[in-house]
DNA sequence: CTGCCATTTTACCGGC
DNA sequence: GCCGGTAAAATGGCAG
């Protein structure tokens, strides 16, 4: 690379660099879960209805962990912090 | 407005203020939520925890429909479809 | 309701519908929009290219108010205050 | 797990948990990149500019193998395929 | 001024 | 193959 920048474009390359990694990974995941669809398409599953089970589970469980939040604010707004 | 375009620019100029009508009375909308998180505020109550509340309460009925909306697909897709 | 924290908690209620009320409002706004963005699309409008002018107008209704609060503020330094 | 619909069931259930699982070490690497972001705004760089070169980069890679794919294509239909 | 949350924009996926 | 809707990413705004 140019030695515009001195250090900072090493640096920063090597950032960018770090992050196109990641995104690579992150995109093979997303095939693998296109993959694991279409497995289950082709044993007589139907895509949407599994889509629509994932999505409710995920709900259900962000929904408990909001309760717990709630639950924290609530007791540090009276005092009642534990520890 | 300059005749450019015809027809289509008078068109074109009546759906963007339509628009832009629509979004000023959105944002006093806005506007007012925040008064009222303000009001609340004043009279001893934590915005952070309303938030909070009325966030779980929105994921609950969300979740609800989903719940509904699964039970659709299902009967759908088994042929118990009513009607 | 439950008696819990008495006067307050009937408050608190009243505050939370009073934003869930007008949160409800502003959903429906937004879906507004968006109709009208679906019947401009329907005559041939981009809706990308719709939201472009609008942002493009409010910048410079933005700029012209900075304007305009600058030459108040020198006015007003100068005893130059309009009528 | 009740034995609601039999193996299918169980099968359905396998495919769930394997999306799932996928779906959070997703998760996990959209994290990931996130701290990338957030430690090379720590030492100076703007995440905004870094996300900007990044799909510049991205799009860069793409217009590439474009261009190899259509050379790849006038070379076969010409029989003159490169070993 | 920093981190968080809401909104907006973009990309993906399934249906027609 | 396009289009509509839905989920992810990114930007902007707000509170602390």
């Amino acid at each position: 690379m140019a030695d515009v920048g001195g250090i900072a474009a090493e640096q920063l390359k090597s950032f960018i660099e770090r992050i196109e990694r990641l995104e690579e990974e992150k995109k093979a995941l997303a095939e693998d879960i296109k993959d694991v669809y279409a497995e289950a398409k082709g044993t007589g599953f139907e895509p949407k209805i599994m889509r629509q089970v994932i999505r409710l589970r995920k709900m259900e469980e962000h929904a408990r962990k909001e309760q717990e939040a709630l639950l924290d604010l609530y007791t540090h707004a009276l005092g009642l912090d534990r520890g």
